[in-house]
RNA sequence: GGUCAGGUAGCUCAGUCGGUAGAGCGCCGGUCUGAAAAACCGGAGGUCGACGGAUCGACGCCGUCCCUGACCA
C-alpha cells in the first residue's frame, strides 16, 4: 500500500502507525531522505519515531554522490524483492521516485563523459541533431528545456532510441496510463489550507532542533544534487554570506509551501491514489486512511 | 522649518528625445522516464502618490499638496 502526498502532511508519522497495525515494513520514497546526514531539514523520522518499524531507501547515499531516480528505482526493486515483509507501505511526496519504484519505468543509460559533452554544447545546435534523428520529437521532447535535449540526445548516441521510439512502446504506454508493475492501493493525504501553518511550524522547529549546525556541518561535503534541498539551500546561502539566517528561514518557507504545490500537481494525476479528507487529529487521520484501505 | 533624493504590479526596482508601462521575485496553473526538493512552459495582476495646469497627447514637463529617507538648522 502507498501512503502520499504533499510535505508536512503528517505522512511520516502516519505510515509508522500503519505498519504498526499490519505488521508492515516502510519504503520511503523521499529524494532527499536518501542522503545519509541530512536529518533535520529532511523530516527524517528518527529512530525514536521509527519505533522499530524497518524503514528502506533512507540514508543509502552520501551528500556527495549524485543519487539519481534511475539509481533509486534500482535499489528500490532490490530491497523489494530481497524483503520479506507481509506488508509494504510505500510513503513519501517524491512523485517521480514513487513511479520508479511502482512503475514499468525504464531508464536508459548514461554517460558522464558524454552529458558533460554535451551540456557544454550549444542548445541551438542539440536540438537541431535532435529533430534531424527524430523529426516528431517535437512532440515529445520539451525543447525549451535543455536538460530534456541534452537526456535525449545522451540517450540517442547511447542506443540509437529515439524519443519517438521511446515513447511508442508498451511500456510506456503503460506508463502513460498510470498501469502498475508492482500493484498496491494508494491514498493520499493533504491539509490544504492548512499546510502553509504546518510549514512555518516546522520549520520553527528544526531551526530549534539545530538545523543551521546540521547544514554547517554538511556544508564541506554536500554535492550537487542534496544541496538543492530546500531548507539547506537557502541556509548555505545564509552560511556563505548572503543574507541573514532569518532571511533564509522566510525564504525556505516559501519554498517549501511551493515545493508542496508542486507535489500536489504531480499526485493530482494520478489516478490510482484516493484523497482522503484531512483531520487534524491524527488519530482521526489514521482511522480514516485504515477505512480507505478496506 | 530648509535643502536634496524618492513615491510605478504583492515585494525590489527598470522605463532612452512626451505617444496611456516592463523585469526579477512572489502568486495562480501546467509539463515531467538517470539533477525531480531539479529543470522547463503558460497566466493573472498596475486610475505610474493626490489634485490642478500647459500640450493633439504625460509615468515623463510646470505648480500645489501628501508620504518616505538622508542631510542642514
Amino acid at each position: 500500500m502507498a501512503l502520499l502526498g504533499p510535505t508536512a502532511a503528517g505522512k511520516t508519522e502516519t505510515s509508522v502507525r500503519l505498519a504498526e497495525h499490519f505488521q508492515g515494513e516502510i519504503f520511503s520514497v523521499d529524494s532527499m531522505q536518501v542522503y545519509r546526514g541530512m536529518d533535520i531539514g529532511t523530516a527524517k523520522p528518527t529512530m525514536l519515531e521509527r519505533r522499530g518499524i524497518p524503514h528502506h531507501l533512507i540514508d543509502v547515499a552520501d551528500p556527495g554522490e549524485e543519487f539519481s531516480v534511475a539509481r533509486f528505482r534500482r535499489l528500490g526493486r532490490e530491497l523489494l524483492a530481497e524483503s520479506t515483509a507481509s506488508v509494504v507501505i510505500v510513503t513519501g511526496g517524491s512523485g517521480l521516485h514513487f513511479r520508479a519504484l511502482v512503475d514499468p519505468l525504464s531508464f536508459a543509460p548514461t554517460d558522464p563523459d558524454l552529458r558533460s559533452e554535451l551540456e557544454a554544447t550549444e542548445s541551438d545546435a542539440l536540438v537541431e541533431e535532435l529533430l534531424h534523428f527524430d523529426p516528431s520529437a517535437r512532440t515529445i521532447v520539451d525543447l525549451a528545456n535543455q536538460r530534456r535535449v541534452v537526456r535525449a540526445v545522451e540517450i540517442y548516441r547511447l542506443t540509437g532510441e529515439t524519443p519517438s521510439s521511446r515513447a511508442g512502446t508498451a511500456v510506456a504506454e503503460d506508463v502513460r496510463r498510470y498501469v502498475p508493475e508492482i500493484e498496491f492501493t494508494a491514498v493520499g493525504v493533504d491539509p490544504g489550507g492548512a499546510l502553509e501553518e504546518r510549514v512555518d511550524l516546522r520549520l520553527a522547529r528544526m531551526r530549534a532542533s539545530g538545523l543551521i549546525d546540521e547544514v554547517r556541518s554538511l556544508s564541506p561535503v554536500i554535492g550537487r544534487n542534496a544541496r538543492n534541498a530546500v531548507g539547506y539551500k537557502e541556509i548555505l546561502e545564509a552560511l556563505s554570506g548572503g543574507v541573514s539566517f532569518d532571511e533564509a528561514f522566510v525564504r525556505a518557507a516559501t519554498n517549501t509551501k511551493k515545493l508542496a504545490r508542486k507535489q500536489r500537481t504531480w499526485f493530482q494525476r494520478d489516478p490510482r491514489i484516493r484523497w482522503i479528507p484531512w483531520f487534524d487529529d491524527p488519530d482521526q487521520r489514521l482511522r480514516r486512511i485504515l477505512e480507505a484501505f478496506d
